[in-house]
DNA sequence: ACGAAAGTACGACCGCTGTCAAACTTCGAT
DNA sequence: ATCGAAGTTTGACAGCGGTCGTACTTTCGT
């Protein structure tokens, strides 16, 4: 079975959620922009574009993000038009790592008490 | 009020817990051979001394793992002769930041379904 | 008092990673 | 057909972080 959304050849494939490594994911979520990404899909109702989350990187740089968020199996990618959105894998995470992405998400949101 | 364990003037002070940010946490629990330490207090009952690991890195890098994890607030260091003993500061962190020690743990402990 | 045990401190090295600029691609709208 | 919008790719650069060896400190046991 394939975990793609759509066959949009234009995205590199994404990785079975059960081939994820806690390290990779480690490595993904220690950067605080990508942590912003999550939080941001995490709270968000829809998928958001890349160029919709403001971030205060180059676009070259974003797309650096994007990718590691991505083969760390964090969210999923799919083009609409130019744009391409970015959806969390929030459900199948969880499946894999129960707890993990809340624990983070929430951490990050209350740094004080 | 202080959390240092003993008044043993040979260990730098201990961050209080309130003002650990998610962002050492995550550079400290990154690191493999930091995360099998963690994993090990969590699992021990009793504090471990830094060499009773078993850690397959030089005594000068292990000493700076254990610095890390100390300054992040993971762990609670003090002597006991020529040992420096190793306890994780489980509680006070569970109430800063709730689930994700143990999120970080079970998912280090589970791999492959 | 002497030596071994247990770590620490200090430099040095090296690879990895976040960053950017510049050139390029792909699609949509005019 | 052309132009702009949205991202990607590539290459380069800089800084950080894990690693080690060596020298040093402190304590315990004999």
């Amino acid at each position: 079975m394939s975990y793609d959304g759509g066959m949009d050849d234009r995205i590199p494939p994404h990785p079975d959620v059960r081939t994820i490594t806690l390290q990779q994911v480690l490595e993904a979520l220690v950067d605080p922009v990508r942590r912003s990404i999550v939080t941001r899909l995490w709270d968000a109702s829809a998928d958001i574009r890349c160029g919709g989350f403001g971030l205060t990187v180059s676009n070259s740089t974003a797309t650096h993000h994007f990718r590691v968020l991505r083969e760390a199996g964090l969210i999923r990618q799919y083009y609409v038009g130019t744009s391409r959105m970015n959806g969390l894998r929030r459900d199948e995470f969880e499946e894999v790592f129960p707890g993990l992405l809340e624990a983070i998400v929430t951490a990050d949101r209350a740094p004080v008490g």
